[in-house]
Formats: C-alpha cells, structure tokens, sequence
DNA sequence: ATCATAACTGATGATATTGTCAACTATGAT
DNA sequence: ATCATAGTTGACAATATCATCAGTTATGAT
C-alpha cells in the first residue's frame, strides 16, 4: 500500500514538478476557503484575510492568485457553475431519452448538494444572480428542455416556463432541505425531486416515478 | 381632486404629530435605500454611510433607527416577506378556490416585482436564505397547498414538493426575467407562472390556464 | 414666547480592511 | 554546490468603516 502510494506519487512528480503542484495547491486552498465563507456569508461579507487564514496560507499569497476579492468570486462562479455542468456532460453522454437526461441531472444535483452543503449553499446563493443563470448549468439545461420537446418526450409547451420550472424547483429543494426541512422528511429528495419536475414537463405521473428511480449513471471521477 | 386630498391631508395631520411623521419618515427613507441597495449589491455588501447617503438623511440617523447595519437588514426581510404576505391575504380572503388563491398569489407576486424591479430583486436574492423560506410568504403558501389538498383540489401528492415547486418556479421566474429573459418573451408572464404552477399541482391543463386568466382581485391601498 | 423633549447631524477616535513590497524560502537547472 | 527564478510571507501605510456623542434644530405643550 505504501509502496503503491509512492509509486503513484512518483508518477505524478514526473508529470507535475513540485513548485507548479506547491501553486496549485495554494490556489485550490484559497479556492476552497473562499467558497465556504462565501457559501455562508455572502460574497461581500468576507475579507481577503479571513479567506487566507481559513485556507492557512500567508495573506500575501492570496495577491499572487488574485488581483482582488471580486476575482476570486468570479473564479469560483466558473468552477462551480461551469464545471459541474462538463462533469454532468461527461457522466450522462450515453444517455438518449431526454426524461432521463433531466431526471438525472437533478438527481446529481440534489446529491451534491448534499455530500457538499457548501457547494450547495453557493448554488442557491448565487444561482439566482442575474449573470449566473446564463452559464454552464443554465445553458445546459435549455439544451436538455429543447431536446425533450423536439423529440416530443415533454407535452407541448412552453419553453421559457419549463426551464424557470426545473431550475427553480431544483434550487428550492436544495434551499428548502436547510429550512424548513425539520419539518418534513427529505428522504429520497433527488428522486422525488426528479418525479415531480418530470411531471411538471407533461411525463406522465407513473412514468416519471420510474425514471426516477433508475439507476443513476454515475463516474468514479470527482467532479472538477 | 386637490381639495379631496388635501382634506386627507389635514385629517393624517391630526392623527399624526409632524414629529411622529418626520420620524417615521426618515425610517421610510432608511429602509427604502437600504433595500434598493442590498438588493443591488447584497446585505453585506453595502455600508452605513451609502445607506445614509442615498436616504438623504444625516449619518448619525441611521442610529437612531436602527442599531447596527444588521439589524435595518432584519427590519427589511420582515418588511419584504411578512407585510407582502399580510397584504396578499387581505386582498385574497374571500376567494374560496384553493387553486385560485394561488395562482392570484402567484401573479399578484410576479406584478409586484415587474413594478418595482428592487423589491423582486430583493425577493430573490434573500428569497431561498435559510431563515426566510420560514417566514410570511413561505408559511402562506404552504397554509394555501395545505388547504387545497385537504379539498382535494389538487392532486395527491408530497406537501413538501409541492412547496418548494411552487416557490422555487416563481423565484426563478422573476429572476430569469433580468437574465436569460431577452432571448425568450415574458409577455403574460404572471399569468403564464400561475397555469404552469397550477399544472404542477395537479390542475387539469384547459382549467389551468382558465384559473390563471381570471380577473386578478385586487385592491387599492398600496402594499404595505 | 418659553421651554422640555425628541430627533437629526457630522466630526471624531477606534477599529478593520486593503493592496504593496521587500525579505525570505523552496525549487530545479546547471 | 551554486544560483536564478517563482512563490510565499507578514509588516506597513493608506484607506474605509463603524459607533458614539456633544451640539443643533424641530416640535408641540404650557
């Protein structure tokens, strides 16, 4: 086990030499840190030295990686809107039915969102800011709506209504889970979740419970 | 005309001291800035002195209102969600329809925010943080999915889901209008939300859209 | 008209935040 | 082993923000 470890190790240092992994690193730390105090507090309400000491590296560096507060917020709108959706890309390029497309988009969704409260919370805190829906994730879905429509798979309808829809639905459920959830039970949330935006695109009611409880297309490849 | 309002004028006057009034006036004009500029630029984001600035009102002011940028934040969710709440109710309370009561609210909802921009944009920025789902609306809308189920007026199905589809479909509503809204047409738009709503709990289609274009009860008195 | 009270105001000191920089350390090529 | 380079670091000065307070103005009762 350890030997394996080193070996890999070993391989990767001939790929990636130390200093360029060493820049790597500190930048995913202050990547990280900036995400879960974000999350929490809004992007305005964190200073650049509550980011550097929460990722445990020199204030200074955070000035090597970016040029102010606002840059290291937009580069993490990139990461988690548009990365997500290439991963989402990559995992479902086998799937044809559209149904089973969106099932599984929100499915991946929700599940996220709850092995990473953290990027779930920037989801729902930034995925309402007029210049986020317009990206990765948004686009993604329109694609996915059209498709679905094209092939006749949702009832005839009204394009714009669907994608508000699905993407407000989604966003609230994971919302909604650290609310007013204590009083409601979120067991099997993405599959529930999925019904019931099937059902809002015209599937009918048992159908839809059944896409949504397929197997879902999955990747032992970590999102980013 | 001039007489009729000045005769209210004269009669708001006994009632209320110019003290009194200059008083609740410069908190009107606390609260109104902040809000335009929070919803901007979010809570956090934005400083006493903008506020106190932009209100037209000496710094010193904002502390005779309020105790800390926190707490006129506060002040500006209750406003935001409970009073538009009670407002809906007084407005709705004799409409028996379960199904209509929603969709009234549902458009009544989506007519505010198009008529004044700041207090939807304020809606959905603050609409999913996870102590303001639990609040004025949030409660009033369940009471309402409640009830229609009770009646039986909507499909059999998760409380919970319906919930969050519901709010979730007229937050992002509002919110793709500022975004990916130029490229789609959002004529209609309340009464477009309302059917698709109403569709997805459980309201046959041709009655849907039939609810959603009912004349909208109304009132005068303004929000608040 | 006079006065006590309530509300408003901006200057002030205390504190927090920012972006820069010169010194320091790790890296990897020679 | 030596050295140039890239990356890291925290101290620092400049600036921004906060909350208080003593002085001012408006109000309305006598």
């Amino acid at each position: 086990m350890a030997s394996r470890s080193s070996a890999i190790a070993a391989v990767a240092l001939e790929r990636e030499p130390r200093g360029t992994r060493r820049k790597r690193e500190t930048r995913a730390k202050l990547l990280s840190a900036a995400l879960r105090l974000m999350a929490e507090r809004g992007a305005e309400g964190v200073t650049v030295s509550e980011i550097t000491e929460a990722a445990d590296v020199g204030f200074g560096s955070f000035y090597n990686h970016f040029e102010s507060k606002d840059a290291i917020y937009r580069a993490l709108v990139d990461t988690v809107f548009d990365e997500f959706a290439d991963w989402l890309d990559a995992v479902l390029k086998d799937v044809n039915d559209p149904a089973e497309v969106v099932s599984a988009s929100v499915r991946h969704t929700i599940l996220r969102a709850k092995r990473e409260p953290v990027w779930g919370l920037f989801l729902i805190r930034e995925g309402f800011s007029p210049d986020a829906i317009d990206r990765g994730l948004g686009l993604r879905l329109l694609r996915d709506i059209k498709k679905g429509l094209a092939a006749e798979r949702f009832a005839d309808g009204d394009v714009f209504m669907y994608f508000v829809a699905v993407s407000g639905t989604v966003l609230a459920s994971i919302a909604a889970t650290s609310s007013i959830a204590h009083r409601f039970s979120t067991k099997d949330l993405p599959e529930r979740c999925a019904a019931t935006v099937l059902q809002t695109l015209g599937v009918e009611r048992t159908e839809a419970d059944e896409i949504a409880r397929r197997p879902l297309p999955s990747s032992k490849r970590s999102y980013a």
